[in-house]
RNA sequence: CGCGGGGUGGAGCAGUGGCAGCUCGUUGGGCUCAUAACCCAAAGGUCGUAGGUUCGAAUCCUGCCCCCGCAACCA
């Protein structure tokens, strides 16, 4: 058995690999979006590595700042941390009943992170790369605090429309400059505004321009999917200019300086929710008791040693954060290790047309959670991952992939194999007689499905290495069907008997290949198998908080190995449930019907 | 000339210089071990369009046409 500890991992030549997941807003449940583009790729990549035998750590958390999050919390009259503990359970809910496996899922309101943002902060602060600017802000007598544009309205310039926003107007559609808006008032409490002048802190990216382009530069990123190197390159060759990184707000992390000037501020939301994926290093390894564990991941290999390869998941509206502001930050702070890969994901439609919170046109995790297997669901969103491109979630075609591809094509050709041996081989693997040529052309079709698997799989081309696991099912089935051990059976069971032992081996080799992608299923059809169903630390997974040290099952080891002749099997049941072709109509009704606006 | 993404057989997509591919659907055949699943075969595309570069273009260049996103929530 193997497990994820630095510190007692037998494996020598394991690689120290850091999966950072883009932190979520607390401010709302997942939907398919958020789990396809950004969660499930890093759990199926993270799982792959760690069966591996790598030394994985996957951290994230809950993003507890930030405007969407106060917005919500004074509409609905709570507290903000009220509606990040909603969701946050929330998540943990998604996470555990879709099996993605965090080493810790945390959130930004904790003083570990605090403590981390602080420090980053402070470190900046004193090597010159932030930077004090006066700037205007909208300020609210009555409520005595300055006001996000989102929370001012007043008359247009434009159009004297009565009621533009501080952003945008809505009547004429214009980009609102609020100082110029006439007659402006809070959104809060209907009362006037004035603008006052107000002190920042401002990340100088110009500064570290340079280092950035020699970071960018200096290595080969060609494995970078294209769109994230385009937006990236983008970014830099407009400029780069000092982003304000506080804000007149009291719900973030306090500015760590003395002085009642800085007591109504906060660091900025985006400040510090990238910096949690190194607080989530730490607390991770204060967890284990070994509070320098995370410099396994974070640092930056000395003595030759061969620094961790730390790979960012996140949407595409995500990038220039972790291509651009947190490497700078990075770069500034010092002796840290930096993004290795940043897989972004596109973005996923439904039924064609853009999802919406407001219009209540998504798929909620916590609504199909319960209605659907969650291999199914797994299996789905990766087929349609909205990998290079942006893809659009449809119940018909969920709905079809599932029945002929996830049962038609895989599940079933584990159940010819499986339900013969039960009924005519005393439910154990037959001893083989010799191989011919087309069950060792079988065989050798098996590894070479396995090397191209491990292939994309390290590439982080997941929806891609899930069709060739399905391909080399589709083999399998091609191969029964030139054999026809059913008939053979009946005047040489011996022969038949080695056609079924062939077959088994390859229902083992999907069995490990699916492993990252249908991790529940997995784990059944090893018991299917035959073996001990194994390593009861996986066999319930108890939450993410609370795990400490993630272990993956034995089975799951990334290896070929056989399944003894011998081997006695418990009957079989079937992997998946089939999906009546009626429920995507009703799926769509219940999308249409709960549809706003 | 706002920015970005895209236009490939009925549907959804892959393919960035070398005989146009995949999944689903359709049609025909086979099999009947298997969750009416599986296997084989066929039909179906002048790769949006006009021109150019090239021995050779879906792929590179230029013009044009069409679709989608670019207010907020939001990956």
């Amino acid at each position: 058995m193997t497990n994820t500890n630095p510190t007692n991992n037998p494996n020598a030549s394991a690689e120290p690999i850091l999966v950072c997941v883009a932190w979520p807003y607390a401010n709302g449940p997942f939907h398919a979006g958020h789990v396809s583009g950004v969660y499930l790729p890093a759990d199926q990549f993270a799982r792959f590595q760690r069966a591996r035998g790598n030394n994985v750590l996957m951290v994230s958390g809950s993003d507890c700042h930030g405007t969407p999050i106060t917005l919500r919390a004074e509409r609905e009259n709570r507290t903000p941390l009220e509606v990040v503990e909603e969701y946050h359970t929330s998540f943990l809910k998604t996470f555990e009943t879709l099996g993605i496996e965090f080493d810790l899922f945390t959130k930004t309101y904790t003083e570990n992170h605090y403590a981390v943002t602080q420090d980053m902060f402070l470190h900046l602060l004193e090597k010159g790369y932030i930077y004090r600017e006066k700037m205007i802000g909208a300020y609210s007598e009555s409520l005595k605090r300055f006001l996000p544009d989102r929370y001012i309205e007043g008359e247009c310039y434009n159009c004297h429309f009565s009621r533009a926003r501080g952003d945008q107007c809505d009547n004429c559609g214009i980009l609102v400059d609020p100082q110029k808006l006439i007659n402006p008032y809070s959104v809060l409490d209907k009362k006037p505004i004035e603008f006052r002048e107000t002190e920042h802190f401002f990340l100088d990216l110009a500064k570290l321009e340079p280092a950035l382009r020699s970071w960018l530069d200096g290595q080969d990123r060609s494995y970078w999917r294209s769109n994230t190197t385009a937006f990236t390159r983008n970014w830099l060759n407009q400029g780069l200019h000092g982003r304000a990184i506080t804000r007149d707000l009291d719900w973030g992390v306090p500015i760590p300086l003395a002085g009642d000037e800085w007591k109504d501020k906060r660091i900025y939301v985006w400040f510090d929710a990238v910096i949690g994926y190194l607080s989530a290093a730490k607390e991770w390894a204060q967890r284990q008791g070994k509070p320098n564990a995370w410099e396994k991941w974070w640092g930056v290999g000395k003595d030759g040693e061969k620094p961790a390869r730390i790979y960012n998941f996140l949407g595409k509206d995500n990038i220039p954060f972790h291509t651009i502001i947190w490497p700078a930050m990075l770069l500034g702070y010092g002796e840290l290790n930096l993004p290795y890969d940043v897989p972004a994901s596109e973005f996923m439609n439904l039924e064609g047309e853009q999802m919406s919170t407001s219009r209540n046109w998504a798929i909620w995790l916590p609504d199909i959670e319960g209605r659907y297997q969650p291999d199914a669901i797994r299996y789905y969103m990766t087929a349609i991952a909205p990998e290079t491109r942006d893809s659009s979630w449809s119940w018909t075609d969920f709905v079809t992939k599932i029945n002929s591809e996830l049962i038609g094509t895989y599940g079933n050709f584990v159940n010819r194999v499986l339900n013969p041996l039960q009924k005519n081989f005393e439910g154990k693997i037959p001893q083989p007689g010799e191989l011919d040529e087309s069950d060792r052309k079988l065989l050798a079709d098996a590894e070479v499905a396995f090397a191209r698997v491990t292939e994309l799989l390290e590439g982080v081309h997941l929806r891609e290495a899930l069709k060739e696991v399905l391909a080399l099912a589709t083999l399998g089935n091609g191969y029964l069907e030139e054999k026809s051990p059913w008939k053979v059976f009946k005047t040489d069971p011996k022969r038949a008997g080695t056609t079924y032992y062939v077959a088994a081996q390859i229902a083992n080799v999907l069995k490990v290949l699916s492993y990252p992608f249908l991790p529940f299923s997995a784990e059944t059809l090893h018991g299917l198998l035959g073996f001990e169903s194994g390593d009861p630390a996986t066999a319930t997974y108890s939450g993410v908080e609370e795990q400490g040290v993630l272990k993956i099952p034995a089975f799951a080891q990334w290896k070929i190995e056989p399944v003894p002749a011998g081997q006695v099997l418990p009957p079989p049941t079937a992997l998946f449930e089939k999906l009546d072709p009626k429920i995507a109509e009703e799926e769509l009704e219940r999308l249409t019907a709960n549809r706003k606006g």
